[in-house]
DNA sequence: CAAAAATGAATGATTATTCATTCATTTTAT
DNA sequence: ATAAAATGAATGAATAATCATTCATTTTTG
């Protein structure tokens, strides 16, 4: 009984590893041939496995998918709560790690790119992603929307207004990441981090 | 020799009245079942023509979708230049139209939003995809571009990067666009257009 | 040895594409 | 002008390929 608890926990460590191994080989699928291009038989091939192995592990595609989505924005979460932890304790200075953090060449790189655009193609029809995806934003703005509002109260900025400039800078990076995946030869990091630097300049100007 | 040519087109209009009508059913199927939901027999029905059609009228499936995303490229960009030819010859002023009409209801709703953003999920993994939408990125940042300068020139803004404003403002739009089609209910179009309006007034503060 | 994990061949559903045929319209010949 | 011939648009049933899913069997693990 007492020997029960680690031999089970030494097959479910086995499994989620297994279960790792496959999504970490559908998201190498999906930016190699897109979400309509992968097929199961792609994913166990490029995880080294065989056949029916994903219906083994995940029951279906939709339901392996969801959870490939799931992971990605988990990956997400962690850095941002952790550039969020890294960075001095000062608002602006988060804000800066922040959009850093979104268009360092970790997240905006067109392989990665393209998954979340895959999936953000479909978010309209499939209801399971669109509640990830909405519930993300919120977060992160909400999130972004306060480190604004602190910066306008201890700067003094009456005349800011903060849903504005998160808003903005929110929206920013999705966009700089719709031109890296779109055109990546024209796309150019220095000049989006410049761009974004500008506009924090511009806009709390007496806090640099 | 006199008589033929009208009989020929009126059989090309018929023609070119078919296809127009299945590049319709196409965007309406897109909305309403994504880009993978979307199957040749559905494209049909929404058009109540048979089974049969598409392939006669465009070859293949994905000869279909090329044009279709051709077709919104067209009307999009008949939409962006009457805006810029029906406003007044003042580059600051162009530069809000344009901003206003990514932003307004005709083109920053969810159905049409879904369908681009269905294409742009396929971005990577389709050439063709990719050049239309390439092609479009740098002939609209050009011109917003050409605008931004304009304005710094005439208004003596020394210290404005014409670069960083124009990638800030054409990145601000498909970010928004972004968080239509994602959390439509949260998305507020006001608050967008009010964050964009607040973005060119700390730009460019004399001009307005 | 027993249970769990993994295999890979078989299945059945879906779907793009083809094609023989029908039908309406246009052209040609009388 | 009228009939015959030709064109090409449209149909929808048949085809062939793809793919998710199942399952009987083998392999591995505890």
């Amino acid at each position: 009984m007492a020997a029960r608890a680690p031999h089970l926990s030494r097959r479910a460590a086995a499994k989620a590893a297994r279960r790792r191994a496959l999504i970490d080989a559908t998201i190498r699928c999906i930016a190699a041939k897109g979400l309509g291009g992968t097929t199961l038989a792609d994913v166990a091939k490029q995880a080294g496995l065989s056949q029916g192995i994903v219906n083994l592990h995940f029951r279906t595609k939709d339901n392996l998918l969801k959870e490939t989505l799931e992971f990605l924005a988990a990956e997400y979460d962690e850095r941002f709560m952790q550039t969020l932890a890294d960075t001095p304790d000062d608002p602006l200075a988060k804000l800066e790690a922040l959009m850093a953090m979104d268009l360092s060449p970790a997240l905006c790189e067109r392989r990665k790119l393209a998954v979340w655009f895959a999936f953000w193609g479909e978010v309209k029809f499939v209801p399971t992603y669109q509640k990830i995806c909405a519930e993300r934003d919120r977060k992160y703005d909400g999130i972004v929307h306060d480190l604004v509002q602190q910066v306008i109260d201890e700067g003094g900025y009456r005349d800011v207004d903060a849903r504005a400039v998160s808003d903005s800078l929110t929206s920013m990076t999705d966009g700089f990441w719709l031109s890296c995946l779109v055109d990546p030869k024209r796309f150019d990091r220095d000049a989006a981090q410049r761009a974004v630097d500008r506009f924090l300049r511009a806009t709390f100007p007496a806090s640099h």
